[in-house]
This record gives structure tokens, C-alpha cells and sequence, in this order.
DNA sequence: ACTCCACAGGAAAATTGGGGTA
DNA sequence: TACCCCAATTTTCCTGTGGAGT
């Protein structure tokens, strides 16, 4: 009896089981249609995997691995076939294998990451604080614990240019030393292919022992991979080719990326199940890119800082009185009024200036430097996308819920120079 | 050639805030 | 509770810069 209420409750909870009991498209496990399922074959990708595993394949016979890097674009499969791979290889030996996967976009300093790798390692000891603790006492004691659990261990740090950007190349080399401490190697993994020559002398050496290529995937090998994930998923037939097609090209024109093709194909199909439609098509792929796009953009916003969403906020409105002049002067005039009104103690121009850059890199905006000679040398600013969005994105924090509206100063010292830079022009 | 605007962005100092210790 | 350590964040101070004006 119990077992039938649990039986109704979960069909009635998780939209994918709803899906594949009410739906007779659906024949197989919804998940491998996500971006991160980590399938046990990867097409197109076996010789880098052969050579990954190659290198590693010392570590069974108790020897020691060198240190890799893989170099490939977003979506060219490095994370996942890494993953694969780890996986494999703690089979193989039987679970004595620390592999630690950090992500160097969220744990970007030295302490952090040191911390989280202590904390991964398990050998039943209370975790450490994430702040205040002597640098040299975590490093004594990630070694003490790497040792006690007596596993090889293999740490992969994803997006490690994000770290030499933030912290410098030392974060790299404190890293690096502890692995030549210690029973371990170290996996970077990078989409920027200059990376390496941004690192000092030392760290080059010890970091680049041996490399792995991921070239992006061509619509041709995208379309091979989308069926490889649907098939024993979906029916054949309930997807229709134009629209695989169309979600390989949208993945290979932009660099080859299969997370972007994958996220897509998937998206069309939950709206299309949940529409009761009975086929997709190139049209619902097509919506499922502008939904995509929303979300992304939605998600980036709402997680941006107090500080970053005014800055944010100050070039819409600034963009939006004037688009001619969007420069930092202004927005960070604008950018004050709208923190005071809220309550907020401004940051310095200093500060904004990396904000700025922050969500420049974010894809939010996008910055000019221009000089206009006497008139002094400055970043013209604009935001990406619609500002109306931005605008309702921004308000759904609740520390903007009663925002009125700044005055949008347009008095800056650059304007009177510039406004009468153009009446003596014309 | 030289000046000077309005910043950009590097470096170092100062502040902040968790955590430990007495 | 007072006080010291630490890393992270932010400010202060600074030098650098492209090109119109003179």
C-alpha cells in the first residue's frame, strides 16, 4: 500500500516522470538529454579520452602521473570526458582514487581552493572554515590529510585562466608544489589557448608536462552525438531531423559547442511535451534559442552583487536618456544617486571601473575606449540586449523594491566639454 | 612639439569580518 | 570579552595614455 502512495506522489512531483508515464514518445531516462549527464561513450572524442587515459594509466601500476592540460572551447566535451575518464580510472583501482573536481570560476583564490580540497579529501575529520585560518596551517594540513587517506589523488581545476587572472600565477605554483609533496597530479583544464604563455617560467614548466587538444565539433559530429543522446530516449520520429539539424548548426556556429546543441534540443523537446505536441520541429528549436537566451541573461542578472546590479542598472538608465554618451563619468555619477537612494554607501570610481569590466566579461555590456582628444580619454558603454528586460531583471531584487528613480545626472565635466566640442564642430 | 583632458588600470595601503586564543 | 591573525575587499595614490587643441 505505502509503496502505491509514494509510486502517486512521485509521478506527481517530478515533471519527468510525469512525462515519461503519460507520454508514449518518451521510452527512456530524460536525464541523458542534459548537458552535464556524463555518458559512457563519447563519439568524437575517443582518441582524446585514449590519450587522457593513457597518461593516467600509470597510476595503477602505483607510479605517478604527469600533470595535463586540456585546451578546447566551451562545449568541446574537455569536462566531461575528464570526468569519464576519473570515473574509470577509480574503478579500475577500486575506489582508491581521490579525484577532486573544482571549478576555478567559484573557488578563484588559493585559500579557497586549498580549503575545498581539504574538505573533499574524507578521512573522517570535522571540515575547516572557509575563512580565517594561517595560509601555512592549511597547507600543513591538506599534506597531513593527503597522506592519511592514502589514496592517489587527482585534483582537475576547470576554467584555471579564471585563477591566474584573479589571483596570479602564485595560486598556480603553492597548488603545483603540494602535488610534488604528495601522491597527486594536477588536471588544468582552459578554453583560452594563450594561456600558458601567461604563466611565469616555473609554473609553465611543471603545469604543461603533457597536453590534450579538443577541437570544436563540426555540425556533422554535433548531429551524431544529438542522436547519440536521444536514442533509447525518445522515440524515433517524434524529433524531426530539420530540427536536430538545426540544433547541431546553432551549436556549430558557435565554436563547435555541444553543451549549447544538447541544452537546446532539450529545451524543444520539454516545451513541446508539455504543449502536448506531438512532434518537434526546426520552429520549436528556434523558440527554445530566445527562451535560452532569456534565461541566460535572466540567471547572470540575478546573480550579480548589490554593487554590480546599480552599476548595471546606471547604464540602462543613462543609456536610455542618452545614448550618445554612455561613459563611465556618468554612469558612475548616476551610479552614486542610485546607491545613495537605496541606502548604500557608494563604492569609489575605482572600484566601478572593475565592475565594469566584470560585467563586461559577464556579456552584459560592452565597453569602447575612445579618446576624443582634449576632451580626455574615457569607455563608451553600452548594454547588451533590451534595456527594458535588464531593467525588470534587475527590480526583482528585493533590495530594489522601492526604487524610484534617480535623477539621471547628464551634468558631467566630460558633457560640457563634449557638447560644446560638437556646437563648435557644427 | 607640447599640453592637457578624463579617465584606465597597476600597486600598495587600509578596512572588513570570520576565526582563534587568552 | 578583548585582542590578534588572516585573506578578501575596497580605497588611496599613482603613473600612463590617445589624440584634439595650441
Amino acid at each position: 500500500m505505502g509503496y502505491i502512495a509514494i509510486y502517486y506522489l512521485m509521478i506527481m512531483d517530478n515533471p519527468f516522470l510525469k512525462y515519461s508515464k503519460n507520454n508514449d514518445y518518451v521510452i527512456g531516462d530524460l536525464k541523458k538529454l542534459s548537458s552535464s549527464y556524463i555518458p559512457d561513450t563519447f563519439p568524437h572524442r575517443e582518441n582524446q579520452i585514449n590519450s587522457i587515459a593513457k597518461i593516467l594509466g600509470s597510476i595503477i601500476n602505483g607510479g605517478i602521473a604527469s600533470n595535463i592540460l586540456l585546451y578546447g572551447k566551451s562545449g568541446s566535451g574537455k569536462t566531461s570526458s575528464i570526468i569519464h575518464v576519473t570515473n574509470m580510472l577509480s574503478e579500475a583501482v577500486s575506489g582508491k582514487l581521490n579525484s577532486i573536481y573544482i571549478n576555478c570560476q567559484i573557488y578563484d583564490s588559493q585559500y579557497s581552493i586549498l580549503v575545498y580540497i581539504i574538505n573533499s579529501i574524507n578521512v573522517g575529520e570535522p571540515q575547516i572554515p572557509a575563512l580565517g585560518l594561517p595560509m601555512d596551517r592549511i597547507y600543513f594540513e591538506l599534506i597531513r590529510r593527503l597522506k592519511k587517506s592514502n589514496k592517489y589523488t587527482i585534483i582537475i581545476l576547470d576554467e584555471i585562466d579564471k585563477l591566474i587572472q584573479k589571483s596570479g600565477s602564485d595560486a598556480l605554483y603553492v597548488n603545483l608544489k603540494i602535488v610534488a609533496d604528495s601522491n597527486s597530479s594536477i588536471i588544468g583544464i582552459t578554453n583560452e589557448a594563450s594561456f600558458i604563455n601567461r604563466l611565469d617560467a616555473r609554473v609553465q614548466s611543471r603545469l604543461n608536462q603533457e597536453s590534450v587538444i579538443f577541437p570544436p565539433y563540426n555540425a556533422i559530429e554535433l548531429k551524431d552525438i544529438l542522436n547519440f543522446r536521444i536514442d533509447g530516449v525518445i522515440k524515433r520520429g517524434f524529433i524531426d531531423d530539420s530540427a536536430i539539424n538545426l540544433c547541431a548548426a546553432l551549436g556549430a556556429q558557435e565554436h563547435g559547442d555541444a553543451r549549447k546543441s544538447i541544452d537546446l534540443l532539450r529545451i524543444a523537446i520539454d516545451s513541446v511535451l508539455r504543449e502536448q505536441k506531438n512532434k518537434v520541429t526546426a520552429d520549436d528549436v528556434f523558440h527554445a534559442r530566445d527562451k535560452f537566451e532569456m534565461n541566460i541573461l535572466k540567471e547572470s542578472i540575478k546573480t550579480l552583487p548589490i554593487h554590480s546590479k546599480m552599476v548595471l542598472l546606471s547604464v540602462s538608465l543613462t543609456q536610455e536618456t542618452d545614448t550618445e554618451l554612455t561613459v563611465t563619468g556618468e554612469i558612475y555619477e548616476n551610479y552614486k544617486n542610485i546607491s545613495l537612494e537605496l541606502g548604500f554607501q557608494p563604492l569609489t570610481m575605482r572600484r566601478i571601473s572593475d565592475l565594469l569590466n566584470d560585467l563586461e566579461d559577464l556579456g552584459l555590456i560592452s565597453t569602447n575606449t575612445r579618446s576624443l582628444g582634449r576632451y580626455g580619454r574615457t569607455k563608451f558603454i553600452k548594454v547588451m540586449g533590451s534595456i527594458e528586460n535588464i531593467k525588470s531583471y534587475i527590480m526583482e531584487d528585493s533590495e530594489f523594491s522601492n526604487f524610484q528613480g534617480s535623477k539621471i545626472v547628464k551634468q558631467t565635466k566630460l558633457r560640457t566639454n563634449f557638447d560644446e566640442y560638437f556646437d563648435y564642430k557644427e
